[in-house]
DNA sequence: CAAATTAGGGTTATCGATAACCCTATTATA
DNA sequence: TATAATAGGGTTATCGATAACCCTAATTTG
């Protein structure tokens, strides 16, 4: 590898006149600065950035911990994320903890040693506090993506599931709908919580009683939808119309459903939280609270990148709106008898 | 941040101690050892990678770059790499380059100077070879994933692109169509190449003639396909099938077709390359040659850390087949007049 | 019992780049 | 003209970890 020492030997000076160079710092001829630019780039010079971190104590690597990089909300954060980084100057590492908290503490360790300027996370859940207290211990940025931490005061950029989950309930409402299930994620995730918030509450403000048995809890990457669709078909009230927390569980509760031969949208209305890209779907189907995610991405970057560089103190919680976009999963309930 | 220094103040020992301790090297007393051990977890000490990767003129650090990670392809493929990286032991830098050969340069540029230990990267296209000279030329090892670039000899994990087209033009045939239309990628890259090689090689072996009216080109990313379909709508003997050379592709051309009042596959049957995540499709609908894509990410690494380690001398090139899975999307012809 | 090992650990140089400071001609200024 | 200022560049120490080698006391071996 060539390094500054073959640049400097080359032109006939030291190393820290080829760094002042590289760097555009201190007091260098002109002369002396075409040449030795010229020679760096006959050698194919490039910068060591692991010796460069190492004196400057900073390198100009972002991390991007994530659930699972082939959910099609993941990708587009983490496309926006990396072309955000790249405009900025920044390399994006990035991993999967698949929801799984002992895969977070591991990844957060070998994040920690490879010394990244900052870490961008979608955190399992509240029992991440532990790992994200490690980073604050380390002064390492961190900012958190789409949930929240109790106990954990650290930039954000969130969507507003309570919201969302409000414009979902209030749809399915006005279709009729009254007997409305929920199938949650994990109720340890921020947002699992704030969109059951949403939905209990609109529930209220139409004076529609909450019934437990219409509540399901399930991992927001799962699929033992078939279960819980028995069991909610077999109430002796079943629900005409399912919130579904993402479209993960939306699309394995319709797979369950026909199987079992019901119909979606005619015997069952399905609504969920987040799109699918819809460049990659020929009909799309689901009546959705979509997210920005490409701008959970972006901004997420922006906000981490501000706080690397100590141009803010306090505190951001950035909050991107959902949008209802009603399509083919939910219609008019059909009274039947 | 605590140094193994630090350590060694707290242990009462010098640091090449601890670092004794934390590569298992040397002879290390079982007390000091566990002294030692147990003050580096009190006082959370993670090792500073860049002044190892410095010393040891290595790192644990890939790099993937690869089109456009919201391909459902390159999603999959992402994450297949991402596991196998984790599993031994190495972390995944990624970007994407929009299948833009300034983009990819200058990811190289930086992936260099970040000295990581290898580049699983699926070339732009033949003028690829430029960068992926640099890359030699600094010794750095790289797998060509899904593309091959004349004149550069390494390893690769490729596709059988010529077997998959012969599959789906065999398919079309075999439903009865005679005039079908190709719509390629760049035939700057190799695959484009290939299963151009594998549909003509078809068509002849039916007796079919090739003719170039039927034959477009466009970007795999790209999506001016309204604007080729009128094209091959407007000739004297319209195609009344068409290969599209990937699913984005397909797509494009389905949307136009439905645009223009044509169905799919009553007026035209559409088959193409790569299928998308069935998982997130709730009614897949292409014919297509499949992919192994988790599998392209997998073997890619595997293949590039056995180079990385020096476990092998002569290059590699492995083919992942693709499979024919027949839908909705490829009908029988329907012989109008 | 003397010599040779070995256990257990320490010293020093090094990786590549940079910060902080120093040095010497030349030029500008009083 | 004498002095101060500056242009242009060099020296040295440092970041954190490790390789290569050294050192001393205890233990083993002939």
């Amino acid at each position: 590898m060539v390094t500054i020492y073959d640049i400097a030997k080359k032109a006939n000076c030291s190393a820290m006149t080829v760094s002042k160079v590289i760097n555009n710092t201190g007091k260098i001829s002109e002369s002396t600065r075409q040449r030795i630019q010229q020679i760096m780039t006959q050698m194919n010079y490039v910068p060591n950035s692991n010796a460069r971190s190492l004196v400057l104590q900073q390198t100009k690597l972002l991390s991007l911990l994530i659930a699972d990089i082939t959910n099609p909300f993941y990708t587009t954060l983490a496309r926006g994320a990396e072309d955000e980084a790249k405009r900025l100057g920044y390399q994006l590492l990035f991993s999967n903890s698949d929801e799984s908290i002992v895969k977070e503490q591991e990844y957060i360790e070998t994040v920690l040693s490879a010394r990244v300027a900052g870490v961008m996370i979608t955190p399992v859940g509240d029992s991440s506090l532990n790992h994200l207290k490690l980073l604050e211990q380390y002064r390492i940025p961190f900012v958190l993506i789409d949930r929240e931490v109790p106990g954990v005061d650290a930039d954000a950029v969130l969507g507003d599931s309570k919201e969302g989950a409000s414009q979902l309930t209030e749809h399915l409402i006005a279709l009729g709908h009254r007997r409305i299930a929920m199938i949650n994620g994990h109720l340890e995730t921020s947002t699992a919580r704030y969109r059951l918030e949403g939905y209990q509450q609109t529930l209220r403000s139409h004076d529609i009683p909450y019934d437990e048995q219409l509540m399901m809890e399930m991992g927001f990457n799962q699929t033992n939808a078939d279960e819980h669709m028995s069991k909610l078909l077999s109430l002796k009230e079943p629900p005409t119309a399912i919130f579904a927390a993402n479209n993960l569980i939306a699309l394995a509760a319709i797979r369950s459903l026909r199987h079992k031969g019901y119909l979606v949208p005619e015997d069952m209305s399905i609504v969920c939280f987040d799109d699918l890209e819809t460049n990659y779907v020929l009909d799309p189907f689901l009546t959705v609270a979509s997210q920005p995610a490409y701008d959970f991405g972006t901004v997420g970057i922006q906000t981490l990148i501000e706080r690397i560089q100590g141009n803010r103190k306090q505190i951001k919680h950035i909050v991107l709106p959902p949008k209802l976009i009603v399509r083919g999963s939910s219609a008019v309930r059909i009274i039947t008898q």
